[in-house]
DNA sequence: CCCTGTTTTCGACCAGTAGGCGAAAACATC
DNA sequence: GATGTTTTCGCCTACTGGTCGAAAACAGGG
């Protein structure tokens, strides 16, 4: 039996402020109705990231996707009926204000309400939200899944539809800031239909958009680093 | 060109003060005489992680591999020369009072200062050195390159030679209580030749070696959780 | 036996960071 | 102008990490 290589993406965006994953229904067997994960087999000459970008953009304008980064391997042998299939699986991030067109078998669909899915896509989804809501807190990947501006309401919200648990305003705007990666455009956005102050308008900096992971604790010693530009 | 599916692992330890990876020497052509990360083909009938530790036995006692996770996928099509082979990585740790017995063409190289390397083997020695690195500060990861029962001190050594920046031990000691995964035994370690006061021995607690990866910034709303009991 | 040197341990202090609260600002509608 | 709504900002508290220095507990030498 010949091992096959496959690669799949979870992509995920804040809808309707529920965090919701791409999935397209499969219309043969095996499990022909069943909700799928994008993807397909690794080509010849392509590495597994130039291979899911290439099968993305098959289902969705790959300009929307904001980030993409790897999630793990599934190799269960028999995690696909009859094949040996191993398949890398990536988490891939749009913006909320993004709406790409998507072909008419492809819909999406909320992380904690899945549909039937096929084969162990679902284990992949679940992956995939935790990693997005441990990262969350502690990188800056939130610049993935927002617009180009915002207000802090709208950040906010985008948060707690993600991470699946309120989020105080403030405390985002101070922790954000802090790290310097919000920062005011000078604009305001008007204010809704019941009134109340006009909202700054933010971007996230330049900073922010490479993902800085370390939160490192137990820092080499010496005086602090700036973070101010 | 059919794809084929390998697993290597970079099995690290922290040996005479200094972090080092386990390598073996190429015997044959490609890459004859270079150094090489252990692993292979994966089997028909197990997943990757199994597949890595069935091939880790070959060359070490896996008993003393306390750790072993997925680092990530290499899949570069000219990674290894005339085949396509894609391999998926692991990081492997073990504690620093463990001498398993190796094989004649094998050794243990310091991270920092590897020999000439076969294929992309050094890359991925990087990776898990960082990985090791970035998830020693915000995990209990620590308890897999330490020996059952230690003093503070000794301690302090290994992450200081696993990070490689120096680390004071008042704060190690303080935030890995607080975490509440050190534990004092009650016995004390004898003093060293020039004397000084006798240290405590601590092991880590059962709820250290689950490894949490969660330090969250972020966290939802309400009173904190106790790290106590 | 006391003094010195060494190592560990512990408490105190400081700074940086997150969470919470409420007042003030800036708007809409009546 | 009064009221209601939303945003913004400052203040307070709690917790955590980094640093320092004193005290504790040992060995060895005079």
């Amino acid at each position: 039996m010949p091992t096959g290589h496959e690669v799949l993406a979870a992509v995920l965006q804040v809808r309707a402020d529920v965090l919701q994953v791409l999935l397209w229904q499969r219309g043969k067997d095996p499990d022909r109705g069943r909700w799928a994960l994008p993807g397909g087999a690794l080509g010849a000459t392509e590495d597994v990231e130039e291979s899911v970008r290439r099968q993305l953009a098959e289902k969705v304008d790959v300009q929307e996707v904001a980030h993409v980064e790897q999630l793990g391997v599934f190799s269960a042998p028999a995690r696909v009926p009859g094949v040996r299939l191993v398949a890398t699986a990536f988490l891939g991030l749009v913006p909320s204000d993004a709406d790409p067109e998507i072909p008419a078998d492809t819909a999406w669909h909320p992380v904690d309400r899945l549909p039937e899915t096929a084969f162990d896509h679902a284990e992949i989804v679940r992956d995939a939200r935790d990693r997005l809501r441990a990262k969350l807190s502690y990188t800056n990947l939130g610049f993935a899944l927002a617009p180009r501006e915002f207000t802090v309401s709208a950040l906010r919200e985008l948060y707690a539809a993600a991470l699946g648990h309120p989020v105080s305003a403030t405390n985002l705007q101070r922790v954000l800031t802090r790290r310097g990666v919000l920062e005011a455009t000078g604009e305001t956005a008007p204010p809704g239909p019941a009134g109340g102050r006009p909202a700054a308008v933010f971007r996230f900096t330049e900073r922010a958009l490479r993902v800085t992971d370390a939160s490192a604790v137990l820092r080499p010693p010496g005086p602090r680093e700036s973070t101010g530009e």
